[in-house]
DNA sequence: CGGCGCCTTGAGAGTAATCAACGATAGTGG
DNA sequence: CCACTATCGTTGATTACTCTCAAGGCGCCG
């Protein structure tokens, strides 16, 4: 409805591929490659199907042997791993715009879980639709492997953040990271994007007890660094945040000239 | 020379498909999807230009842009990510037969090197030799897209791994890893493997100083779990062991009954 | 033989975990 | 509208895992 409104208010010049669409992941994708109009309208036409979903639910659990792709639309999911302990880790975040390929069928049964965080709207994309749109729109294609690219970057930065940095440098790290990823998915303003996670996720994500991410928190409200109330993170002192959490965006941006196509 | 004399030994019936290559990158692929006797030449071919290195040279640096994809067929290579404090923290390994696509061509520039950790022969594919070689062959596309997931999900466990898990709960983990590593690279036998690395080297894999590496070990060696020495690794009790490192192999083995094309 | 790299060991410090309890907040039902 | 309850956030005290610093030993290579 509010589409319809813009479509109106908008000079009739506009096509339907220069409207900015409110669709997340064509927001994501036009980052990464330009798109045609036909382009767009496939991507929003697979985002149909939307389910909202509670919070704290499995999409797909550690032993289903399904193919499909989850789609998330709104709010925040996750890949997670539960220990036989317990513990959860969480691997990686699924915003609005994130596409989650499942390897099951390449790579045995699943060894992990991906569920929502909290209440979200997500699609459930069958891998024959999937195929079919990758087929028929190369750009497409294109721009879903430079995503990929980017997830794999993501999951060694993680890597690196739980290796080697201390709690205040971890959160720092991570908070940098959602920050430009939220804006990608044109969903974050003036230095503040939604973070509507509890602190529980926050440890289970940074490898921290829920205890000590509330006293790095402090810290970091204390230093001045970052205001995080009503499920809404802001960075008042971006650049600071980024040298403690030496954070470099490359990972997550395309380079400004884009290259080669991708191999493989 | 030893390949000579097993083609002597065996009936003549075996072809060159058949015969079990010497080259890790083709062990490799080969237990993910049927090469034919052209796909097993290409990558044998690929492989021609290897240089030996010495340890702890960077065949990547940071800031390269650089688009060539690299190949390990000996010895033992690493992405790491130096930090400024001078922390090392190792992202990924690459054995031999591990192929290391780089991305820095969409993604702005490299935010992490790769480089040996030991002597090594290793080969710099050209960009455009890696791209006919993946449209002239198929199979070993879809082997290199199998194997990619798989890279993955390894990058996954490690997050789980430095996330959520014990030093001997982390270290049982990686070995086990390593061992099924070796296997798929045709160079473990007997639950024993190659392991030339440094204790330092362990340390900044798994996120611990070298000392508590040392002490690590030493209550693995302890418990008589494992074996280390000679740069050798002989797991003692395997089962144990991957109990200890809750080790599911799910993610670096290939689906009992291969599924569909990789789609993107 | 000397030097260097690596492994080993001890002691002390520190970061983060655990345990426990209380406060705040929000959603629920009477 | 308010009490009730569950979830989440906060705080304090204690424990423990791991780090850092320091020194010595061992083996290897020039």
């Amino acid at each position: 409805m509010s589409a319809r409104l813009s479509l109106v208010a908008v000079p009739p010049s506009w096509t339907a591929a220069l409207e900015p669409s409110r669709n997340p992941l064509v927001r994501k994708l036009q980052r990464l490659v330009s798109l045609t109009a036909a382009d767009v309208t496939a991507l929003e036409q697979i985002s149909l199907q939307s389910r909202p979903l509670g919070p704290r639910l499995d999409l797909i659990r550690d032993d289903e042997g399904c193919g499909d792709a989850i789609l998330v639309l709104e709010g925040f999911a996750c890949r997670y791993k539960q220990r036989q302990t317990g513990q959860r880790q969480i691997m990686a975040y699924l915003l609005p715009g994130d596409l989650c390929e499942v390897d099951v069928r390449y790579l045995g049964r699943m060894d992990h879980a991906v569920g929502t965080l909290v209440p979200s709207l997500v699609v459930r994309i069958p891998r024959q639709n999937l195929t079919d749109l990758i087929a028929r729109h190369p750009n497409v294609a294109q721009a879903l492997r430079v995503a990929r690219l980017s997830e794999e970057a993501t999951s060694r930065e993680w890597v690196v953040n739980l290796g080697c940095r201390s709690a205040l440098e971890r959160m720092a790290h991570l908070f940098c990271e959602l920050m430009i990823r939220f804006e990608m998915a044109g969903l974050a303003e003036d230095d503040s994007c939604p973070l509507p996670l509890t602190q529980a996720d926050l440890g289970d994500t940074l490898g921290l007890s829920n205890v000590h991410v509330n006293r790095t928190l402090q810290e970091l409200r204390r230093q001045g660094l970052v205001e995080l109330k009503g499920k809404s993170l802001r960075l008042l002192k971006r650049k600071h945040l980024e040298e403690i959490g030496e954070f470099n965006p490359a990972y997550l941006r395309p380079a400004e000239s884009p290259g080669d196509q991708a191999v493989f």
